[in-house]
DNA sequence: TTTTTATTGAGATTCATTCGCTATAGTACT
DNA sequence: AGTACTATAGCGAATGAATCTCAATAAAAA
């Protein structure tokens, strides 16, 4: 399997762009980070390493990553986007709790099958799904049970 | 049933809100849009009928609605938040051509046994999914197939 | 090297959304 | 009806994420 980083290069040698250091750290930091992140968390945490790059630059560099398929939108909140990594990881989806935030990844054999009847009965060539489910964590749903019963 | 203004001035009275025209006159219009709509069109709509209304109490009322569950919040796209009344209809997912944006709505039996395989697996107390499917409409499918042909 | 031109950083700009202010108008209680 | 209380409306200003501008820089190709 390719790293993420040759998967970049052979990107960008195919759309005739150019390798720079500044997107290549960027695409680093992104595969360091463990879960979700946005644009104003990654830029702090390559600030605070004393790395230089501005906030344009990773604006810029996030719709190359995604575009290559090596960063997807998770979900937009708090007035912006966050993202994650999913290149080398199984696709999944995510089951959010509603009051801490804590973030559940699953995987999903089933919606395969939805696909394919949407397509037939629709007619549509499916490219993609996003599934995104909410709901109370194990502590939030007990914490809510208690103080409903006082 | 109850009309979705008499669901509003229920939840008016519980939050010790206050009935408004302005109020009234939002969520009227809303529920004769047929289809998804976001806040600049629904100003303009109401502006164009004449009626007077300021975006910032479209943008006040809206939560007011989604809380009390006659609208939602459908996709944010090109920067800014799409919604759609669902008072009185049946609950659906969206299924979208990347190429020309028709939505086509459907119903989806099957999520309900995945979310309680969910809460038995991971423990959670699910409270709602959103599901999005993307993909080619019949026309645009065909239009790629063509100019992929030549 | 030299040339070409994509990319960068910094600041300006855009645009959806929210906020602050004051006048107004719902609501409740005479 | 009249009065008091205060939530809400409208307006314009403020906010903040994302994009754009532009001069300086540095990849890539020759
Ligand atoms: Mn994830
Ligand atoms: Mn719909
Ligand atoms: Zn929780
Ligand atoms: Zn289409």
């Amino acid at each position: 399997m390719k790293s993420e980083l040759q998967v970049f290069q052979d990107y960008i040698r195919l759309r005739e762009l150019r390798r720079t250091p500044e997107r290549e750290r960027i695409l680093r930091e992104i595969f360091e980070i463990h879960g979700h992140f946005d644009v104003d968390g990654l830029y702090l945490q390559l600030k605070q390493k004393g790395v230089k790059v501005s906030k344009a630059s990773i604006y810029r560099a996030l719709p190359l990553f995604i575009d290559c398929g090596l960063v997807r939108e998770v979900e937009f909140s708090q007035g912006h986007w966050h993202y994650e990594h999913i290149y080398g990881h199984s696709h999944h989806n995510h089951l959010r709790c509603l009051s801490c935030g804590e973030i559940q990844e699953f995987e999903n054999l089933f919606l395969h099958c939805l696909e394919e009847q949407l397509a037939k009965e629709y007619g549509y060539r499916i490219k993609s799904h996003h599934l995104q489910v909410e709901g109370l964590c194990p502590a939030c749903r007990q914490r809510e049970d208690e103080a409903g019963r006082s």
